[in-house]
DNA sequence: TGATGATCATTAGATAGGCTGATGTTCATG
DNA sequence: CATGAACATCAGCCTATCTAATGATCATCA
């Protein structure tokens, strides 16, 4: 289309330099070239644009900015000042402190570990954009992850092959029962036959835990789910039935309810990040996977003082 | 300073050629280069920003921009879509469409010739700014003009010798009186003699004006001076005395008055539309003077019908 | 008026960079 | 495992641009 594609920032630096310097000469010396390097370029650009930009005087009086000149000038200064504007932008997105970082995640990470994260990372970079895209279900979480919908995403179950992952979390399976219902510590599983059991909605993590659950010799009946933690534990303290939760939706604070460890230990729910393979993360989002690693080994540690 | 002085246009075209046809083969038969050619600007470019601006999968699938591929490619449409309109706006102000145009005037030639002109200026150019600057002395005229404050000015007396000019029109003096003071037609200087005269202040015009007078054998005496006309006219209508005035001053469809040629003839007050010399006008002011030089061609056949 | 000095233009030669065309490498597909 | 599509790389050519030297223009000043 346009001959201007020619059109190359240096012209544009040397045209500026002119117009302030008022002589060939010494914006040359300024940018560090020739003056006949000057020469050339400017008379490149005016083959550019098609028109003289500069009055040539003649003799020792400075050159002059044609009315032409004086437009191609304003705009070239406009555009140099974009492009220095892109500069800044790309040493700031380099270091993570703008762009846009979407993480999928699903329910007891963005309770028990998002926040944390989510705060440092506003911290360190208070022009980067945050976003999430939570769901119960591993399998769209993979979804959105394929089709770069979020970054990064945190997988309750199985790594997918076709994601590069890093496993923050073991998160045990806790039985959750009314004080008294059980001795304090360990209970065996076979102790739960029978049991009426409070559950989540079956997608992934509840039916991992039922799955174990069967496999230890207990085939649980559910008597109540739900997909909020707040109303299962309610359930738990009326008397309801006793509830298998993964130990991140606990508010472990609750006196009214008392937690064992499962025996056999059933297996734990993994923790992943998840982003696709091959395809070059942001720096935020680099940064993100390390701030999550660090959080959850804090976690692991806090964790075990409990189990 | 910053590195992307060194970029060219031509790496943003070639970044957004292959972000949209996906791959580097069909960017390049778009914009009519060889693959090789747009591997090449690619990986320029990416030498430039420090960084990958795509994803190779490998084999047959198609790249992908990275996140940091993604802010350069925002930024770059950004500026090619300012080249553009740089673009355009230089070929409107080639053809005097846009761009302010500035014009160095004096009172009689404001209410005679400069009307018309803006007028036919402005149908033509609706996005043009014009203004103009007036004063009734040629020497301050002539100021604006070397300090590059008007692009272009009528000038009443003679042309300065650094400005280049056109000669558009010969303002003859005509001399104003009470009907019935003098018989129809011209009348000799001589009988100006002892006449009492009212006058402009005075300045340029003025002073030319009176010294033909003086030269011709008349020494005037004013009674009275204003710088408006039409204060001078009703001065004259009141019988306080006759005015001599460049043509161009008067309202000739007045009858209260009578006009007269003189004899011999005044040097009539030459009206030229000067500009520096050596300095390239923009388009518009080429154009403001050619029809500064139609309109007074005009002029003139209407003033010789009245003389 | 003529020498001087500052300015921009032009030229020639060297160098760097970019494009083409051919070839190498990678990887999904059947 | 062969095929084909895609990007990378290389060699060779060509163009663009830089430097250095020289030429042309013109204000200034003696």
């Amino acid at each position: 289309m346009s001959a201007l594609r020619e059109l190359e920032l240096r012209h544009l630096v040397a045209l500026d330099a002119v117009a302030s310097e008022g002589t060939f000469g010494r914006a040359a010396d300024r940018l560090g070239y020739t003056q006949s390097a000057i020469s050339q370029q400017i008379a490149a650009l005016e083959r550019l644009v098609g028109e003289r930009v500069f009055d040539r005087p003649g003799g020792p009086r400075p050159v002059e900015l044609t009315p032409f000149g004086d437009v191609v000038l304003r705009h070239g200064r406009e555009l140099l000042s974009r492009a220095d504007s892109m500069h800044d932008e790309l040493d700031r997105f380099r270091n993570g402190g703008v762009g846009r970082l979407t993480v999928g995640t699903f329910q007891s990470v963005s309770s028990a570990v998002l926040p944390a994260l989510v705060r440092s990372m506003r911290t360190r970079h208070p022009d980067l954009e945050i976003r999430g895209r939570e769901s119960p279900d591993d399998h769209e979480l993979n979804g959105l992850l394929a089709a770069g919908e979020v970054d990064v995403s945190f997988i309750g179950g199985a790594p997918a092959p076709e994601f590069e992952c890093r496993h923050l979390l073991d998160d045990p399976f806790v039985l959750l029962a009314q004080p008294g219902r059980f001795p304090d510590g360990p209970v065996n599983v076979s102790d739960l036959v029978g049991e009426p059991m409070i559950g989540q909605q079956p997608h992934s993590c509840q039916l991992l835990n039922e799955g174990s659950l069967r496999a230890a010799g207990c085939d649980p009946t559910y008597v109540f789910r739900s997909e909020d933690n707040g109303t299962v534990a309610a359930m738990v303290r009326s008397g309801m039935g006793v509830a298998i939760l993964p130990f991140l939706c606990l508010e472990i604070e609750d006196p009214r309810l008392s937690f064992h460890r499962l025996e056999p230990v059933l297996p734990p729910r993994q923790i992943t990040l998840a982003w696709r393979a091959g395809r070059t993360l942001s720096p935020a989002a680099e940064e993100f996977i390390e701030l999550a690693d660090d959080e959850c080994s804090r976690l692991a540690a806090t964790m075990s003082a409990f189990t």
